[in-house]
DNA sequence: ATACTCTATGCAATCGATTGCAGAACGATA
DNA sequence: TATCGTTCTGCAATCGATTGCATAGAGTAT
């Protein structure tokens, strides 16, 4: 019967010594503090019964539970769990465990999460959930949580992030659409109280001016979800003005894009182009296949979880901001204009 | 500043009393023990003071960590994150955390990842990963750790379980095919190594047999993944034998089908229909979109998550298997068959 | 040989909450 | 009034690991 745990007690009972001794064997910190014949002795002994630290036990001592938590907004939609992979692996590497809240979008839960997890003495927190002015912020400041922000920035620098160049991610979509021919662009912009949503959106107007347009029509859609950008959509295709490509501020978005279009008969790519962001999984298997910016997600996640790491180590390291490029896909949602193909 | 929690001394202090009269105060089991005067000073102290217990330190004592590990086979997977939601529902209404664990299919990385949650005092585990004959539910039981499997069972009931219907899932998607006026079914089948592998190809079997028609063509993917459906498609399509529809034993098998009825030329449904399994996110957004056979993702995560509470509150409860009734969603994946239609 | 360093180890307190046991306070009963 | 039973609260041990401090003993310098 396996029932017993070994304890660090039952090691040191084994071998001689005090509990003390093996605790500091076991720390690679204060091993070199025991003499090398003790100290090969009691780790051959603890591996031979078996010992694995309590982390609950070594919790309440040092506050620290290597265990991060995790805020992801929406775990369906498939962007986060790549990043969470990503976050997970890096984790992983240095001994310390994810724990996963999903906030549903909603800033109220947020909070109850984030608390939720300071109670259970995480050593810090990944939030990909932030607006630009997020409470959460002020929250971890006061919790004296270390915390950096992934996908999503808030204004002010507080915290460190990993953000993706919305505004340079943008800019690939406009260009590959302005060389098919593309002249009457409009955007389906995303929530303005989200970095993401901002920075796109900045993005677009600069890209199109860039090309010597001016003022393109711009809707923006509440939150990222297939409905917002139906309606966002709709908003858009309403404005009177002749539209011949959607550039979406998010995969989600496009996709609404798709359904307003159908619904009024618009075909895709041939009487209106749509390009998305995120290239989340499965984007290449819609009808059509959604061109879409794509986003390093992994490696997001990763380096999230490095920053973090950093900022726990040392806690008065400088925060940073690392801005991933993304590259475009392209693929069946854009063509060249009807009025183009006609010539 | 908010720098120290308030512990349970604070507490006692402020109410001049004892810390263990406040303990008794706060645990509902023995808030009968102490006067009802004395109880309600230090409920309303506790509040004004933002007194939240300590998990770690109450569970170091109870052995108690109100946390459950949840294991996943392959975050990316739609399927799950929608099942995981239930499960966290249900476990945060009883004041529960889950703790996310991903597998990548690897047994390996299974056996790795429990051992991890159970070093971290879970009190109990949710299986979405088990294979029929899984050395995990040994590992369970070794640990002397309550578990429920979910979506997927394994042979000999040594745990409960909540799956779906397989039989009667894919007996829904064979009529299906039936009544449009197919005769021809393959069946691209799952891993024989999971139950949900076994009793879909089972169930297809029977189903056919139910029709009067013997012997279909089944092949068997190694995974369920996308690769291995196009695999299991091609050498399905390589028997030689005509083959109309294909009912795939899960959505990603379903894509694989695609994806080689395309490079071969066979446009679905057209020339071939195919049919799907789980009902994932997207599946309505594929070219064409995916008919499938739908299982009540979040319910099963919450019976899962019900039925593991249960038993840890009461360790010999009966082990039980829930089934849960799929129902077929018919999209454009399926039509009738090209020589039906040119009668 | 004495005094002084160091090194290696033990001792005991600590983290914060829980709980078996003991005893105080009170009322009831004979 | 003495005894007993209840009800309420306090005391102290405990969960398992960590760590500041103390000290034994070995080694070195004078």
């Amino acid at each position: 019967m396996n029932k017993k745990r070994t304890r660090i007690q039952d090691v040191a009972r084994a071998a001689g010594v005090h509990p003390s001794t093996v605790s500091r064997v076991l720390n690679p910190g204060t091993r070199g503090l025991v003499s090398e014949a003790v100290a090969a002795r009691i780790e051959s002994l603890a591996r031979k019964l078996g010992y694995s630290p309590d982390p609950v036990a070594s919790g309440l001592r040092t506050r620290r539970s290597a265990t991060i938590g995790v805020l992801i907004p929406d775990i369906a939609n498939p962007v986060f769990p790549l990043i969470l992979r990503g976050i997970e692996a890096a984790l992983a590497a240095a001994g310390y465990t994810a724990i996963i809240a999903n906030t549903d979008n909603d800033a109220v839960r947020a909070r109850a999460a984030l608390e939720r997890l300071a109670a259970r003495r995480i050593d810090g927190a990944i939030i990909a959930t932030a607006t630009r002015r997020d409470a959460l912020i002020e929250q971890c400041r006061g919790l004296g949580l270390p915390a950096v922000l992934v996908n999503r920035a808030a204004d002010g620098r507080k915290l460190s992030a990993v953000i993706n160049d919305d505004r340079a991610g943008i800019a690939l979509a406009v260009d590959h659409l302005f060389v098919l021919g593309h002249r009457a662009l409009g955007h389906v912009a995303g929530p303005g109280n989200i970095s993401t949503g901002q920075a796109r959106r900045a993005g677009f107007l600069a890209a199109v001016k860039a090309h010597g347009l001016a003022a393109p029509p711009v809707a923006m859609a509440d939150s990222y979800s297939i409905a917002a950008g139906e309606r966002a959509c709709a908003q858009l295709l309403d404005t009177g003005r002749r539209i011949s490509a959607i550039v979406a501020a998010n995969d989600l978005l496009a996709l609404g894009c798709y359904d307003e279009l159908k619904r009024r008969g618009l075909a895709c790519p041939h009487a209106v182009s749509v390009t998305g962001f995120n290239d989340m999984a499965f984007a290449d298997r819609f009808d059509p296949p959604l061109t879409s910016v794509r986003i390093p997600h992994r490696l997001m996640g990763e380096e999230a979880a490095r920053l973090l790491l950093a900022q726990i180590a040392n806690p008065r390291a400088p925060k940073q901001e690392i801005k991933l490029q993304p590259e475009l896909v392209v693929r069946g949602s854009t063509a060249a204009p009807a009025s183009a193909s006609r010539r």
